[in-house]
RNA sequence: GCCGAGGUGGCGGAAUUGGUAUACGCGCACGACUCAAAAUCGUGUGGGCAUGUCCCUUGAGGGUUCAAGUCCCUCCCUCGGCACCA
């Protein structure tokens, strides 16, 4: 018997496929159009990671499984080769990227076909190439155009290491997201998109969507929306007399809270060391030089040393003071860094009392603190004496931090009442405004580096001073538009130049400041001399449309044709990683959201969710470990293709662990699925085509349940019960010797979407002639999905003690005379009354005795 | 610290959602084939001992129930995410 050859085997299938198109669906004409996309990768390391191998093996199953079920299943894929991950991946082998780009490209496209997905080829596009950023380009002009692309100088994340900004997302740990660099701050003036204006929208859609419950977690916590009030503090200079201060004092301060109800605690205010108050002159700070001192010290600090270094500091401002609208006391007021400025106000009321940070704060500096909430279980009397604890007071129970909701007392008129009410009861006592806020910032779109799609914008110097640009009317009155105009849309793309030096400089520019060809530029308004943008956008953005662009990546004259966005979009499933939870799952939701709000975008959709259902897999491991270069562990995919094949590389990793959680890969374990289709394979050689004439009913009846096993499983991502469900269905063939060809059909089918080559050829060599990735998935029979007889199970007082065979469908009183047929059972029961006879019905019968 | 997922044989992992715990696979042991080995096939494989239609066993302890890996309470540990967001 000839082995199964599955390098010849799978190069035969790959060279039909693809003459055959079995895997191209017409996108302009099919019936039943169903978008199956996975992650498309970034081509930056020395090959496709088995990690995008596991993802895609995944994706891919499941739109085999959909193909075969009758969709025309659109399963592209392309390369995110654009961007500051190349680049690095270039610097470090010392290419220049754009050479590097088609070296990728070969490699991961070479390797992309021999794993045996079902891409739709002619579809393919890369993020670098001109016809696509062109378009990436234009959506930056649309984001100008409705207000949502501005400047502003902010302090912002600058990652050493990678010479660029990041925008907060990419900063994990206070470390940069690509290189692992611990990120600074930097005072710049950039470029941002509005994602916050989609704040609300992006978080209350995640309740219509069907996406991995931890990354709509993730998201919901990124974006962080509270509930709070905004309060004016008046500030005084304390040379003035005490009666005439309060009213005449011109300066104010508000802080955001979540807590108004705690008002009559904040015993102290605390600014953010960029918080405007802090410049001002006139103010009377005594000790400005204390001050400034400190700002510029925690200005300087690091993210990773904020984060580590969480003791917390600051400095009085002495000669001012706040005044507590509640109960109009004098408050000390300081600078610290633990307030941050982009968040609410960027002042906050210090509340020790009743929050952690104030209470570490006010402990540190030995300030005193106030209980104003007691917890509702507790018995106060009213009313209490107005108290003022000191940390160092022996009563520690009175200063103890609570951070919980409660009864209010130490607050006037308000002792008494529960916190709930008294939040909004105390926020209009002291004319506050009841607000939303929003942990979302805005994304920082702006890099100062090479490898990218140049930001398409101009800046005019003589429109700047004559208060010119291209900017919305309503965008206008908001820093940073003066002087700039988008490049018209006729001019795109505006392509990056071959500069040689492309390496980041490290002066807050890109390289192609240094291309004076490429940023001489005329002012589309004023057509005198300007100046072009020479930061290129984040990577980001590039990702952030390309599902649009797959149906029709050769389209020349529009992003995405209008008739093909209806038939496909929404995707009818997303499947990628769960580390884009708040990176590109986010961008990619609010680019939709936006272009749909500018009508550039227009699919059949409630709410304009480009993906109703995402699945995030799991995280491959490999021997209990993380893979990494340094521990030597990293799985190369092609080694294991070559050796073992595609089909069962792929089974194996389907295998291994439910795809979605992500799991252990051992050597040993593939052993066992080469096994296992060896046998297969076997199997139906050894038969030469004799296959049985009558159906065997046992065979035939777990065919049927197996069948409905396979898919149900198959649809909640559950690859590995589905194999194992094959492997016990198969092992029932080997034992049978053998079975119709109706039945081993069947089981071909099932397989297919897993090992796809085997058993094509296995499908070719029983005499069918098409594809059986287009044939039919198997059906089943409800009424043969379970057998006719089952195991019941006898228990007495609820210990297992026997099992008997028994009919379907048996009435309690035959199931009891059955059990007490059992001579264990009927020894047992002997001579007993049961006081009870649980039956549970074609399952178990339970005597308590 | 907060949020999320999880803890089941030597290992990866199953368990119809409260109803035979350890499916399937790996590994291991023994046997067959072989001069031998690999491959392949067969048998066995949670632990205990008094070898039984016995007892114990799903991170630890308690509870509910005829019945708990599954539900409730307390605690411990591992992994992932967020992290001074007022």
């Amino acid at each position: 018997m000839k082995r199964y050859n599955f390098s010849s085997a799978e190069k035969k299938w790959n060279a039909i496929w693809k003459t055959k198109r079995v895997y191209e669906p017409d996108l302009s004409s099919t019936k039943k159009p169903f978008y199956n996309l996975m992650m498309f990768p970034y081509p930056s390391a020395e090959g496709l990671h088995v990690g995008n191998m596991y993802a895609f093996t995944g994706s891919d199953i499941y739109g085999r499984f959909k193909r075969m079920q009758g969709y025309d299943v659109f399963e592209p894929m392309g390369l995110d080769g654009f961007g500051i991950h190349s680049e690095n991946y270039a610097i470090k082998i010392g290419t220049h990227p754009v050479k590097q780009a088609k070296i990728s490209e070969r490699r991961f496209y070479k390797q992309l076909e021999i794993v045996g997905n079902g891409f739709a080829w002619n579809e393919r596009l890369e993020t670098y190439d001109p016809e696509y950023y062109k378009w990436t380009q234009w959506i930056f002009v649309q984001m100008w155009k409705h207000g949502l692309a501005y400047r502003k100088k902010q302090p912002v994340n600058w990652c050493p290491s990678c010479k660029t900004v990041l925008a907060d997302e990419q900063v994990i740990d206070g470390k940069c997201e690509r290189c692992g660099t611990i990120v600074v701050k930097k005072e710049l003036e950039q470029w941002f998109f509005k994602i916050t204006k989609y704040a609300e929208r992006l978080l209350q859609n995640l309740e219509t969507i069907d996406w991995s419950e931890k990354v709509k977690i993730a998201q919901r916590n990124w974006i962080g929306k509270s509930e709070g009030a905004l309060i004016k503090f008046k500030i005084i200079n304390d040379k003035f007399q005490i009666n005439s201060k309060a009213q005449n004092s011109k300066h104010e301060v508000e802080v955001f809270t979540t807590r108004p109800d705690t008002l009559f605690g904040a015993t102290y205010m605390v600014l953010a060391p960029e918080h405007p108050l802090l410049e001002n002159k006139e103010l009377g700070i005594r000790n400005y030089d204390d001050v400034a001192k400190y700002v510029a010290s925690a200005k300087k600090k690091s993210e990773e040393e904020r984060i580590e270094n969480k003791e917390k500091t600051g400095v009085e401002l002495k000669g001012v003071k706040a005044i507590n609208p509640a109960n109009n006391e004098e408050i000390p007021i300081f600078v610290a860094d633990y307030v941050l400025s982009g968040y609410g106000t960027g002042a906050i009321m210090a509340v020790p009392g009743h929050d952690l940070r104030d209470s570490d704060f006010a402990r540190k500096l030995d300030l005193p603190v106030r209980r104003v909430i007691a917890p509702r279980e507790s018995n106060f009397q009213f009313p209490i004496s107005n108290f003022q604890i000191n940390p160092n007071d022996q009563n520690p129970k009175e200063t103890e931090l609570y951070e919980g909701d409660g009864i209010l007392i130490n607050s006037g008129k308000f002792d008494g009442i529960d916190s709930e009410k008294a939040k909004w009861e105390i926020t209009k006592f002291v004319e506050g405004k009841k607000t939303t806020q929003y942990r979302l910032r805005d994304w920082l779109v702006s890099r100062q580096r090479y490898w990218g799609p140049p930001i398409p914008m101009v800046y005019c110097e003589s429109c700047a001073k004559a208060g010119r640009s291209d900017a919305p009317s309503f965008a206008k009155a908001t820093e940073g538009t003066a002087g700039w105009y988008a490049v018209p849309e006729k001019n795109l793309p505006v392509k990056l130049p071959f500069v040689k030096d492309f390496r980041p400089k490290g002066k807050d520019e890109s390289p192609l400041a240094s291309a004076k060809s490429f940023f001489e530029a005329r002012c589309p308004g004023c057509r005198g001399k300007a100046r072009r943008e020479t930061d290129v956008s984040d990577t980001f953005l590039d990702s952030a449309w390309y599902y649009l662009r797959y149906i029709d990546p050769k389209n020349k004259k529009e992003p995405f044709a209008a008739s093909r966005i209806k038939r496909w979009l929404p995707v009818n499933m997303y499947i990628g990683g769960a580390e884009h939870s708040v990176l590109h799952l986010l961008y990619v939701r609010f680019v939709a959201l936006a272009l749909r709000d500018m009508k550039l975008l227009n699919f059949p959709s409630k709410t304009g969710e480009p993906f109703p259902l995402f699945r995030a897999h799991g995280l491959l491991i490999k021997d209990g470990a993380k893979m990494s270069k340094s521990k030597g562990n990293v799985i190369n995919p092609d080694e294991y293709i070559k050796e073992f094949g595609a089909d069962a590389f792929r089974t194996y990793l389907m295998f291994l662990a439910p795809f979605e959680q992500g799991g252990d890969f051992r050597d040993q374990g593939i052993l066992g699925i080469t096994r296992f289709l060896d046998r297969i394979w076997k199997f139906q050689e050894g038969l030469k085509g004799k296959f049985a004439k009558k159906e065997s009913p046992s065979i035939e009846q777990f065919l049927h349940y197996t069948v409905k096993k396979v898919t149900e499983d198959i649809e909640s991502l559950h690859y590995n019960t589905a194999i194992s469900a094959l492997m016990i269905l198969f092992n029932k063939f080997e034992e049978a010797g053998s079975v119709t060809k109706g039945q081993y059909k069947t089981f071909v089918c099932l397989i297919a979407p897993f090992a796809p080559y085997l058993s094509e050829e296995l499908w070719g060599r029983i005499g069918e002639k098409k594809s059986i990735h287009r044939s039919p998935w198997p059906r089943y029979n409800p009424r043969l999905v379970v057998a006719e007889t089952f195991p019941l199970v006898v228990q007495i007082n609820g210990k297992h003690r026997a099992t008997v065979e028994a009919e379907r469908g048996l009435s309690e009183e035959k199931a009891r005379t059955l059990a007490l047929s059992h001579p264990m059972v009927h020894k047992a029961v002997e001579g007993k009354t049961p006081k009870r006879v649980i039956y549970v019905k074609d399952r178990l019968i339970n005597f308590v005795i």
